[in-house]
DNA sequence: TTTACATACATACAGTATGTATGTTAGTAT
DNA sequence: ATACTAACATACATACTGTATGTATGTAAA
């Protein structure tokens, strides 16, 4: 019965796979490991074997999400040179990434609420908002940024973006909001110390 | 056994009076319904009457304290006969309140994730949400707001102040963190619209 | 190469929590 | 006065997490 450490991995990479998309569906509290498992062609044990508890693979859930939305921010960045506009399309590349419904739910509204603010944080941390507070201490390094408090700061646009991504979510021109919101977060970005552009 | 209606109120009340701790405590998940009866002295045949079900119960916790925190707000902008200090005023007051234990927790945590999001919305759309909309289109009716879309201005302005409640209740000086987040929305207002104050 | 051990699961069971169905008592309206 | 219904209590069904235990297989040391 007992296999190769690949097939380990594999085992996990499974159920991880399958857990995300119960989880995007029915939520973390409707979601039941018995049906995540019999999806999988495996047992509760299994499961627990690897990932301790429910919350310990919803973790391992969350922070998959996290790290495919933050390449993804950090691919978008990195194609301009000029740091506001580093930012301003890190956002956009944010905001869409976080929209998508096999992002939204787990990232958005379960990840604080069933691991706490400070875990979600924590995890947080090591992907999209370390790359927001990079930006910013550097931008405040070049003297563009305005602001006071980067720390500040940080959560401030990380909060606007996650509750515009919900919004999004749910309008039926998901587009046009889209485009909305960048319009506004632009606007933001000017009270920060974004030079106005010049036509 | 059989009570007045005014005895009925009163379990209400008292249901939800003591729902509030245990949730604001513990957790919507973790909250246990047999406790929270017993700690109100009845028994879960009294709960399942007037609520219905657990999230029923929650629902009606969670518009107590959004009414609570929708007032308060209300009342410091309108110490102020000028719009902008109005919302600025407002989302001091907001973050102010939301911070405390009582609320933070159950509105920003739980909220969305035990209700949904749209649920949640609406819910916030009956209290906070209204006024800020309103007063943002009273701004832009007056011509000193520059965003287009006010919509998605509620939106961003609402999740910035939504977090940075979460963020400042964990900060070793709340109050200092504080103080960095409102000058922070101060930049942002200038980005909006605002006339920089002249000394 | 054999033996000892650890890893990767499966199975069975216990505990706990929600929800529902039913019973009972006391106001209330006709 | 009686029928009806609101306000609960009680008992039970159901479902889900977590844990304890069993088992087989790969792996490393002797």
């Amino acid at each position: 019965m007992r296999r190769t450490k690949e097939d380990a991995s594999e085992t996990m990479a499974k159920l991880i796979e399958v857990a995300r998309t119960h989880f995007t569906k029915q939520g973390y509290a409707e979601a039941a490991l018995e049906d995540i498992v019999a999806e999988a062609g495996l047992t509760r044990g299994a499961l627990y074997h690897h990932f301790g508890s429910k919350k310990g693979l919803f973790r391992i859930v969350l922070e998959a999400v996290q790290k495919e939305i933050a390449e993804r921010v950090e691919a978008e960045a990195a194609k301009s040179e000029e740091v506001w506009e580093q930012l301003y399309n890190g956002c956009g590349a944010f905001v869409a990434a976080a929209v998508e419904p096999r992002s939204k739910r787990i990232m958005l509204l379960d990840g604080p609420a069933v691991l706490g603010w400070e875990t979600w944080r924590a995890l947080d941390e090591r992907h999209s908002m370390r790359l927001l507070r990079e930006q910013l201490l550097t931008m405040q390094r070049l003297g563009s940024f305005k602001p006071a408090s980067v720390e500040a700061t940080v959560h401030i646009l990380s909060g606007a973006l996650n509750e515009a991504a919900l919004w999004i979510a749910q309008c039926p021109d998901a587009e046009a909001a889209l485009e909305e919101t960048m319009s506004v977060i632009a606007d933001m970005l000017l009270g920060f110390g974004r030079p106005a552009v010049r036509e």
